[in-house]
RNA sequence: GGACACGUGGCUGAGCGGUCGAAAGCGGCACCCUGCUAAGGUGUUAUAUGGGUAACUGUAUCGGAGGUUCAAAUCCUCUCGUGUCCGCCA
């Protein structure tokens, strides 16, 4: 939810911002038309109700004829008070409703829409049949053969979309968790293991059911409860109606870092016939999020930091990649601006997204009702996320070390988190890789 | 799953139809006192929102939603959450 004092003073940024994203500006005036009848219809109310308590106070102070006097005259009051606290309400809700609608102001994003992306670098050589040797394999394939990741009996068992990792292919999942996580730590992160289940109202807060219903699944019968996409949800939902007190460091200045690890569902509902082969695009996976809590002021820096960290875990594994910069059209609602890191993908000649770290300014905070006390006044935090989905990553690391003979290379960091193991190599006649 | 209890300000906790945005304590802040430390004293200290340059002032908020009433933290209904005991179970 954008700040309505900031939509008064400043409608034209907001309806610019708007235009960028490709949504409709005029939602804007309508806003503010909605702000001024709430307002009015208020002011009415609170008179009426001022009444109501003065008469209130002499009626207790009354006995006999005049008490039942003068309560025979306000029960036509009372009927308005009744009336007014009607209108508050409805034009409260119908403010409510287009303000939700409106999306996060951007800072800095690019205009235009999904394709619209600006390059901000590129880090390593791609990695194509011709520089390799040797026509590279699709990770499905590699997983397939090095029986690591099994996608048939994926479906059979859970559907479509659904897949197991085996041996080495479940190792390198919670080895990459893992490395990430101790990234995290050495970054100031508190790690999490967060609900993967939670309310409506939590989701509702984090605004990712409206808009966004269809992505995401719901337990119906007795439980109504959602299975979270992201651990993001469970991880601002955390201080949601709090004041939050930031550590002293920095002269007052720090954050409040948590890193969650979780299992992710998406219904991926909008996605048919889109990445269907291996585990690109999966219903369930698992992620690491890191969440960053901090003054408005210090948004900027920690959007910085986030996409400097999940730089250096993509370094740390040798594969090639670029940082883009998010068009507006392509932004969540709640983001101001957001940064991906892509590999470089050498089976399909493309980039695939491998993480991405969002500024939320004080958009998400704000609905979520998590402040801070501060010398001007109480404030509305900032919000920012960093993703690392491990199932992506492990396609970027089968694809970009494999090697002629249908091994594959584990980058020499990775190595520790998947117990020293240096090479995945093809089963053997039986038994099970990597034990 | 069965039984009971409870949800009030930053925290603990009183209040159980009007004088209650709400006692008291803790914590926070400011000042005073004390040689230092420890202690002590005085004052101040909820959130949101409207009006006003401001001083100030109106209104709302006692888990949430309805209801009764001239008037609700207080009574009623529903709902959500939490706790305890028993049962079951990893």
């Amino acid at each position: 939810m954008i700040d309505i004092k900031f939509v008064r003073t400043n409608p034209e940024v907001v309806k610019a911002s708007q235009v960028a994203r490709q949504e409709d500006p005029n939602i804007v005036d309508e806003l503010l038309r909605l702000d001024d009848k709430k307002r009015a219809v208020r002011q009415e109310f609170d008179e009426l109700r001022r009444q109501q308590g003065e008469i209130g106070k002499k009626i207790a102070a009354l006995s006999g004829d005049e008490k039942v006097k003068l309560l025979e005259s306000v029960a036509e009051l009372a009927k308005q008070v009744s009336d007014a606290k009607d209108a508050v309400a409805k034009s409260e809700e119908e403010f409510d409703d287009t303000m939700l609608r409106i999306q996060n102001v951007i800072e800095g994003a690019p205009s235009g829409g999904e394709e619209d992306f600006v390059v901000l670098k590129e880090v390593g050589e791609r990695n194509t049949e011709k520089s390799m040797g040797f026509k590279p394999k699709a990770h499905w394939e590699l997983g397939e053969a090095l029986d690591i990741i099994d996608t048939k009996r994926g479906s059979k068992v859970g559907g479509s979309r659904f897949y197991f990792l085996k041996g080495l292919g479940a190792r390198l999942d919670l080895g990459l968790a893992n490395m990430a996580l101790e990234l995290a730590v050495e970054n100031g992160f508190t790690p999490m293991i967060t609900p993967t289940l939670v309310r409506p109202e939590i989701m509702r807060g984090t605004g990712f059911i409206g808009r966004h219903d269809s992505e995401v699944y719901r337990l119906g019968g007795e439980d109504d409860s959602y299975l979270v996409g992201t651990s993001e949800v469970a991880l601002a939902g955390y201080h949601q109606d709090e004041f939050i007190e930031f550590p002293e460091a920095n002269g007052g200045l720090e954050a409040l870092r948590y890193a969650g690890f979780s299992a992710c569902y998406r219904r991926e509902a909008g996605a048919a016939g889109k990445d269907t082969r291996g585990i690109i695009r999966v219903h369930q996976f698992h992620k690491l999020e890191m969440f960053v809590y901090c003054p408005e002021e210090r948004a900027d820096e920690e959007h910085q930091r986030l996409l400097k960290m999940e730089e250096q875990m993509i370094r740390d594994l040798e594969l090639p990649y670029r940082v883009i910069d998010t068009a507006a059209g392509d932004l969540g609602s709640s983001a101001a601006r957001k940064f991906d890191c892509e590999a470089w993908l050498p089976s399909e000649n493309r980039f695939l997204e491998l993480t991405s770290t969002s500024n939320c300014t004080t958009f998400q905070a704000r609905r979520l009702n998590i402040r801070t006390k501060s010398a001007d006044g109480n404030k509305t935090v900032a919000t920012l996320n960093g993703t690392l989905a491990t199932t992506r990553w492990i396609v970027a690391i089968l694809e970009n070390h494999q090697q002629p003979d249908g091994t594959v290379i584990i980058p020499e960091k990775l190595r520790p988190f998947v117990g020293g193991v240096s090479l995945i190599e093809p089963p053997t006649t039986k038994g099970v890789n990597g034990k």
